[in-house]
DNA sequence: CGCTCGCTTGATCTCCTTCAAGGACAGTGG
DNA sequence: CCACTGTCCTTGAAGGAGATCAAGCGAGCG
């Protein structure tokens, strides 16, 4: 299940033969639960292990100097969020779920041994990294540039074509299970403002977000003022 | 030369054997001049080359839907900024000179066939692209949450560490020749702000930026301002 | 000499923050 | 069954950081 969930994933970006796919289908790790806020990594960790999120939300975010955080990146169920940790020694940043979330802890050593045997899937997993990248350009671009019911606009098209991708969304609606706090920490604006903001998005039609569950009601409209343009997403599908 | 760039580039972030440094100081490839606002690599390209920086200064961004640019990152000399392209397909932003700028472009074969025999080469590589993503969650720290003077002092102290990392800076002076305008796209914010914001940073006595010369009179109070913790860098030395 | 490019300054406006308080809802214990 | 508590959401009012608009300045250059 582990192996499927990874194989699903990583075949969002890119294409594997058979070979290579019985090989991520192979590959197993610890399942265990964590509670919200407790970290999985900390800033400063050497983890030995990489992570999948197999429910729940979990982020990707760094304290900052007043007090709040700032939140670098959002991931589902399928996403392997700290592949990353395969070629960097320490961590800069903390991962954590943003609700009570089962996440599959996969060792080093049998990825290492898996991309060995296996270049596609070495090719692969190097190029979700560099996806990880190309998600927090926009991110940077969407919270330098963008007025707030924009960028919120942003973030929710890029969660609903991601969920989308993985098989989770119903429709034009998916869970976003968060509080108004970590859209405010995401989109480096006040909570107050994140309020009125979803306010004025709820007005427009195009989209409502109320406990945990995002709905789309006009993808095309959501995207025009979010001058959303998926393509940093690289998907495949 | 080529190859003498490259490897000190890497060896800023690790360390490699005698072997692999000898097969990276092989490397070679075409040099060439580049005007400035003359694109190396545009978004929907799929380049065949990474690139290495010479001399000048090059900068990555994307173009806004209001005809400015959101820039994501810079690169001096001796810095790579373009070895994602060896495992993504397709660009999603551009390279572009900031003044007229030397660049070699070295073809991805060559890269792929040191990769494939140096087993630390390709980890080395692999981490500088995962370095660039640190860098760009650095980013969006700075321009999501904090203030103008806080953020351009952040900026100024990462030019000025990498500078000194590569072997560029004179004491605390470095060269970072680009216009207000292209601090205004970095920081998201705009050219009168930032130049009011210089103002303010030239009054406190920690730093200067004039025609294209970053002096920093105080680097522990710059970073003060700045709130500045260099490890997101992943700098060895 | 006039031109362009980059830097500088002033005045006005607005988006967003901050502070402060109130309300909805679920969980808990008497 | 109902007060009690904590979490999250919502609203109002005031203040500030930065955007925008408009104009002037200085240096390099054909």
């Amino acid at each position: 299940m582990i192996g499927e969930a990874l194989l699903h994933h990583l075949t969002t970006f890119g294409t594997l033969g058979p070979d290579d796919a019985a090989a991520v289908l192979a590959i197993d790790g610890e399942v265990r639960s964590y509670g919200r806020d407790c970290d999985i990594i900390r800033s400063g960790d050497r983890p030995t292990y990489s992570v999948l999120a197999l429910d729940g939300l979990l982020i990707r975010y760094s304290p900052r100097a007043d007090g709040g955080r700032q939140v670098y990146g959002m991931y589902f169920p399928t996403d392997a969020p700290c592949l990353e940790t395969l070629h960097t020694d320490i961590m800069d940043h903390n991962l954590t779920p943003a609700v009570e979330t089962r996440v599959a802890l996969i060792p080093h050593a049998v990825l290492y041994e898996t991309m060995d045997r296996f270049p596609r899937v070495l090719s692969l997993i190097w190029r979700q990294t560099l996806v990880q990248a190309s998600m927090f350009r926009a991110w940077l671009m969407r919270n330098s540039s963008q007025p707030a019911h924009a960028a919120m606009a942003h973030l929710f098209c890029e969660c609903l074509r991601r969920t989308q991708a993985a098989g989770l969304a119903r429709g034009n609606v998916c869970d976003l299970p968060v509080t108004q706090e970590v859209l405010a920490d995401a989109l480096g604006i006040s909570l107050v403002h994140v309020n009125r903001t979803l306010q004025i998005l709820r007005q427009t039609g195009a989209v409502s977000f109320r406990s945990g569950v995002l709905e789309v009601h006009d993808p095309a409209q959501l995207a025009g003022i979010a001058d959303f343009d998926p393509h940093y997403l690289h998907l495949h599908r």
